[in-house]
RNA sequence: GGGCCGUUAGCUCAGCUUGGUAGAGCAGGGGCCUUUUAAGCCUUUGGCCGCAGGUUCGAAUCCUGCACGGCCCA
């Protein structure tokens, strides 16, 4: 391994202590409190108690005969004293040789307030734990009234990304960000636990993908000489429980999409389904529009967020409007009139739009006019609802329109949040669903939804009405988090190779 | 896929317009300092200027290509 100059220094820094006869790197420790809890007992009338506290060196005020440092462990940061009186030479003169920032120690000694008022660990006995041969790249801190000041900590999102574990280790906003990724997740399992619902586990490896319009990809089982899918959704294994006899289910798992990234688009993401017998997609939304504004309640503690500079209400009732109106509501084009994909490209290049060539009708409606043109204008939560039906294989047809389904999409911030519909539960309707998706895509088009015949037979026993849900859990952390990029709120996102 | 921007010391960034031996702060090394907190003072080390070509007597700087990343657009 090739070590930089101050790798180097460092690692005779470490040499120099196994030759005193430290061990840098002790398998036990003898932690009694964490920083807080130390200053908590502090606190409580515990001047000159013995504690020991563990944790990395966070700062290094080195004077002649006396020392401070602060330590920084899960719970925070406490003050060290380290005196030339209280250590002994030896001790005090390896503190000032061999101690780097970064590194891991432990510090026996009492409690104690400082002239200026901090408590503090008065130290007897400090002792390497965890000797760090790269230095982290942590600015200064100042410590103001308000607060801290943080000067050139590491920035470059690339290197955050790549050594998020530098990243989580420098920036404490981060390592609060993933604390909140999971108590939202967390708060959302708590929510349907209660609701009755059963979490359960689905295949990620699948003979065969579905329950979703994207590109899937593709490995291979050697034993068994088998393709396999990595899923792009839960649904269809989701479904078929119900038919086993479960009403509730739900599962919170990765998904894997082989498309292109963006600031909302990770390949790998985390997606939240439920199902749910004997409700419709109305049901759907009152239980969604309580599941979002249930979780920033209990995880921010407010359901009115900022996202991007906007205020948002999540708190119940959201707003409900057909995907007609509102597309007609934002630019005046009301699909109905332009009944083919010819006719509505047409009504598309009229407002200036170049929708893709060969795009479908519904694919024209989805991404084009909803997508591109409606989604960005949707900041407060909006559920929009009763799709085109030939984008919506697995939902039901609603019963005075045939050519829509009984489905929404919800949207939050301008990003799109998730997706529901009233399940189509009525096997031979679905079957002909799976046809018609066939002809309709070309041959080599993978967002063609393939045929699933168990998940047909499957219904063919019999599947109690019932309505289902999506959510995609990174974007909701997005907007908790006031994160515009998917890739913030992932703790290893997808980057290219360097080299 | 297209456009724009970025890549210089461990970190944060100047320097590029107008080509002439590579700069600062912090971190690191040496010294002084027994209640400091961006500790202070003195001193000092550290560079494949993203990679590969080209122009030029001479390139971090100008030109081309490539890589990675960011933002915007499709």
């Amino acid at each position: 391994m090739e070590l930089s100059d101050l790798e180097q220094q460092r690692l005779e820094k470490l040499e120099r202590l196994r030759e005193r006869g430290c061990e840098p790197y002790p398998a036990r420790t003898e932690r009694t409190h964490t920083a807080s809890a130390a200053i908590a007992a502090y606190e409580a009338g515990g001047e000159g108690a013995e504690v020991v506290v563990a944790g990395r060196l966070r700062s290094l005020r080195v004077m002649g005969k006396s020392s401070f440092a602060h330590i920084e462990d899960g719970s925070g940061q406490i003050q060290l004293l380290i005196r030339l009186d209280d250590l002994g030479e030896t001790g005090y003169q390896a503190l000032k040789r061999d101690f780097d920032l970064g590194d891991f120690v432990e510090a026996r000694g009492s409690l104690m307030r400082t002239r200026t008022g901090e408590v503090t660990v008065r130290v007897e006995r400090l002792r390497m734990l965890a000797k760090a041969l790269t230095p982290l790249p942590w600015g200064k801190v100042q410590r103001t009234k308000d607060g801290e000041v943080r000067y050139s900590t590491l920035t470059d999102v690339e290197d955050r990304y790549r050594q998020r574990y530098v990243d989580l280790a420098v920036n404490p906003e981060v390592r609060e960000l993933f604390r909140l990724r999971a108590r939202t997740v967390s708060a959302l399992r708590r929510f349907l636990d209660r609701r009755g619902f059963l979490e359960v586990e689905t295949p990620v490896l699948q003979p065969l993908y579905g329950g979703a319009a994207a590109r899937p990809f593709v490995t291979h089982h050697n034993q068994l000489r088998q393709d396999l899918y990595l899923r792009i959704s839960d649904e269809l294994y989701l479904k078929r429980l119900l038919v086993g006899g479960y009403e509730r289910v739900y599962e919170i798992g990765r998904d894997f999409r082989n498309e292109g990234v963006s600031f909302k688009h990770n390949t790998e993401f985390t997606m939240l389904e439920f199902y749910a017998a004997y409700l419709d997609y109305q049901d759907v939304m009152g239980l969604c529009e309580e599941m979002v504004s249930a979780v920033a309640q209990e995880v921010l503690g407010t359901t009115t967020i900022t996202f991007q500079g906007n205020q948002i209400d999540l708190s119940p009732p959201w707003r409900r409007v057909t995907l007609r109106d509102v597309i007609r509501e934002v630019c005046e084009i009301d699909y109905a009139a332009y009944p083919s994909a010819a006719a509505l490209i047409e009504a598309l290049r009229a407002i200036g739009r170049q929708p893709e060539p060969g795009s479908s009708w519904g694919k024209l409606i989805d991404n084009t006019l909803l997508g591109s043109i409606v989604e960005p204008t949707l900041i407060q939560p909006t559920f929009v609802y009763d799709y085109p039906r030939d984008i919506s294989p697995l939902a039901k047809t609603l019963p005075d329109d045939p050519t829509h389904v009984e489905r929404f999409e919800f949207f939050i911030g301008g990003l799109e949040m998730g997706n529901a519909f009233t399940e189509l539960n009525d096997p031979l309707d679905q079957e002909q669903r799976f046809l018609e998706m066939g002809r309709l895509y070309q041959a080599d088009d993978e967002e063609a939804h393939p045929m699933d015949a168990d998940y047909v037979r499957a219904m063919m026993y019999g599947m109690p009405p019932n309505g289902g849900f999506g959510m995609g859990i990174d974007r909701l952390v997005m907007l908790l988090a006031d994160h515009p990029s998917i890739r913030e709120v992932i703790l290893y996102p997808h980057l290219r190779p360097k080299e």
